[in-house]
DNA sequence: GTTTCTGCAAAATATTTGCATACGC
DNA sequence: GCGTATGCAAATATTTTGCAGAAAC
């Protein structure tokens, strides 16, 4: 797993190469998409960005993340009746989402990879990426009232 | 594993149980999600309604699924960049999602809900469901061209 | 008879697109 | 200088909502 330094570094270098261009407002968003830890929505992005880059309109945002998206550099997470989260991370990983206050989790449960590759050897399928969410409600919420 | 006619006598029993009344429609509509293998988008569940009842509306699709979808009588799936698609199946089972031609097949990779138990032990959440997905290209596009 | 459900149309939400200008390379 | 990226505003797509009439129970 690579610092999110490094990887910053990398993934810009395939960017340019690529004939992507680097902007202000570009290393921003790339930034907080591999720094934060909060799977932040399109919105959460922008709001973060404009605070050192004013001069940002969400129009860009979106048409980053979609970029990246494609690159396959980024994962789309969230449910279908709010707006979609994103994760920096370019390895899929499982997620723990709590129904109640939203909040995304990283989680660790092993290799899922492997899963993936015996998939893709029964089905013969090309399997490029996988998503493995549970969905529940976290310790603090359940306490609430439940 | 109930048949789709066993489980639509259940659901029903469950529906009206907790106050809901059973219209044409709406036994259409759950007919559809228990017997359909498409998981289809509320758009083509809305189509299939129609050629048995022109009098239904969009609306009450979305309005029916959603309540299913409250009692955790059916799943959503899909992406985030096209339009929701449901399964009639209560409980979470993994799919296989091709990423060109967009089909949805079920797949089945053993207990996948012991592992939600283990999960939900190891972190004390209320695991209520959870969502295995494989995305990649199915044999069929991968003779397309490419 | 009461309450929920329906269909319609309008509204809300999230995301995408077109285009003129700005700017990275 | 060429060509991509940006910001704005308008467009699109999907889903939700308000309401009056219809129909379950």
């Amino acid at each position: 797993m690579l610092t999110p330094e490094a990887r910053m570094e990398e993934l810009v270098d395939r960017l340019r190469s690529q004939g992507h261009r680097m902007t202000p407002q570009r290393m921003a968003i790339l930034e907080i998409l591999l720094k934060s830890k909060e799977h932040p929505t399109a919105e959460q992005i922008f709001k973060s960005v404009k605070t050192n880059f004013p001069m940002t309109s969400l129009a860009t945002v979106y048409k980053t993340v979609s970029m990246l998206k494609e690159m396959g550099e980024v994962l789309e997470l969230g449910f279908h009746d709010e707006c979609a989260r994103y994760d920096g991370s370019p390895c899929p990983h499982p997620h723990l989402v709590c129904i109640k206050c939203k909040k995304i989790v990283d989680l660790d449960i092993g290799d899922t990879d492997e899963l993936s590759q015996q998939v893709a050897r029964r089905t013969g399928y090309r399997i490029e990426s996988h998503r493995f969410d549970f969905y529940g409600v976290c310790p603090q919420c359940q306490d609430d009232k439940e």
